[in-house]
DNA sequence: TCATATATTGACATTCGTGTCAATTAATAT
DNA sequence: ATATTAATTGACACGAATGTCAATATATGA
């Protein structure tokens, strides 16, 4: 069974076309682009968008290039994964310092989540990775909900004495988090489909973004009764 | 090219195992159980559970019987969608129906089509439908906020009347049922990691359920303003 | 300049899933 | 019983995607 010699340049002799010039970037470089175009891969036509070949032609690579950096098209994804939890994490965190030093409502910080969440791709990510039933080492879902409601206890707890009124129970604070969350992952998913000749006019989503933020401030002013009676 | 004859009993002769007589069902019959098999996979295993062989090995076909059926996988998928869009709605409108026709309340309205739309099968068949793109001829996430929010409105507004408060707006409702069905879905989806190891106790998600309708129904006293001032 | 390490590649192997087809067989009507 | 219809099937064709491998080329250090 002699196979041909591979990559050999002694084929059909032949004026070929300008043979551009092979690149060589450093690792995690290459790692790097590879998995910018996974992630776009994904967002735009979901779990079936990550085909070696395909994210290989889209940045002008071979698909054993991925193979070589990433082992298996599983190692993709779970680099993939292991990414886009940690960018989340770091940018709602760092939103929400933002928006709760400065002086910002919790309309702003809510429209900082579901940017973040919905307007990329992150949210069918994360669908994906919870419909496919992937686990993740370091739990990030856990983590994201456990020091965001922390800051926004912490906040609210403030607040509350500041206005002399009594303070709002932990878990109150922990559904907030969590309601934010949900409405932020489902929205993103279905969120066009619900609107979308329903809701008049144009910006219907944003309208329902500002009417949620105002819902939650809603709340937070009926949670905040004097502080005796 | 001589091709062996098919399907011949005539091959090297032999005691097999006793050959289980082959059934036939009437097509619809059989349409139904595909569609079971096909459902319960995608439920379980999300939409690469599909796979016409595994389907057909659990209810004991060959799987150019369900090609038979459904001409292709794609024709299978739309069915699949078709049916349970349908059923969807079905149940939807009849416990909605339900909670409203009786001496129910709005909260009660809201926590029976939070429940219906937070059917894990449901929300990941609906997750799927989304992320994959699929387009329905009849867009049933657009009848269903209609359908809902016209009844809900209706509702809403005869409680104001009995009150004697101020109407609710129609855009309000409609964000109302935006807002259940959103976080629903999302609670369906990462509801279980995004509660697990934070809120304390069991129960935590039917915890939040409740805490998710006060907060509706708290809302809904906000809204009603006195008529006048 | 030469040597080394490793990123990169073309060709191939392999597996898996859909779809085709003629043959078969169970139900139904005549 | 016989014919007819249509559900069912085994074998196979085909394409698509992952993964393997030896060969090649490029950046880097000596």
């Amino acid at each position: 069974m002699e196979r041909n010699l591979p990559n050999s340049r002694t084929d059909t002799a032949g004026e070929d076309a300008p043979v551009a010039k092979r690149s060589r970037r450093p690792a995690e470089e290459a790692r790097r682009l590879i998995l910018d175009a996974a992630e776009k891969r994904l967002a735009e036509q979901g779990p079936e968008g990550i085909r070696l070949q395909d994210i290989a032609r889209d940045i002008g690579i071979s698909h054993p290039a991925i193979l070589h950096h990433f082992e298996s098209r599983e190692g993709l994804v779970r680099a993939l994964i292991e990414r886009a939890s940690q960018q989340l994490l770091d940018t709602l965190l760092k939103a929400f310092e933002v928006t709760a030093t400065e002086k910002f409502g919790v309309g702003d910080t809510i429209s900082k989540v579901f940017e973040v969440l919905s307007d990329r791709g992150t949210a069918r990510l994360w669908s994906w990775l919870h419909l496919t039933g992937r686990e993740l080492e370091d739990d990030v879902s856990t983590r994201l909900v456990r020091e965001i409601s922390e800051q926004l206890h912490a906040l609210r707890v403030l607040q509350a004495r500041d206005a002399g009124v009594q303070e709002p129970g932990w878990e109150d604070t922990l559904f907030i988090t969590i309601l934010v969350a949900s409405t932020a992952f489902g929205d993103a998913i279905i969120g066009q489909r619900l609107t979308a000749g329903v809701v008049e006019g144009a910006d219907g989503r944003g309208r329902f973004r500002q009417w949620f933020a105002k819902l939650l401030v809603e709340h937070g002013s009926a949670v905040r009764q004097p502080k005796a009676g």
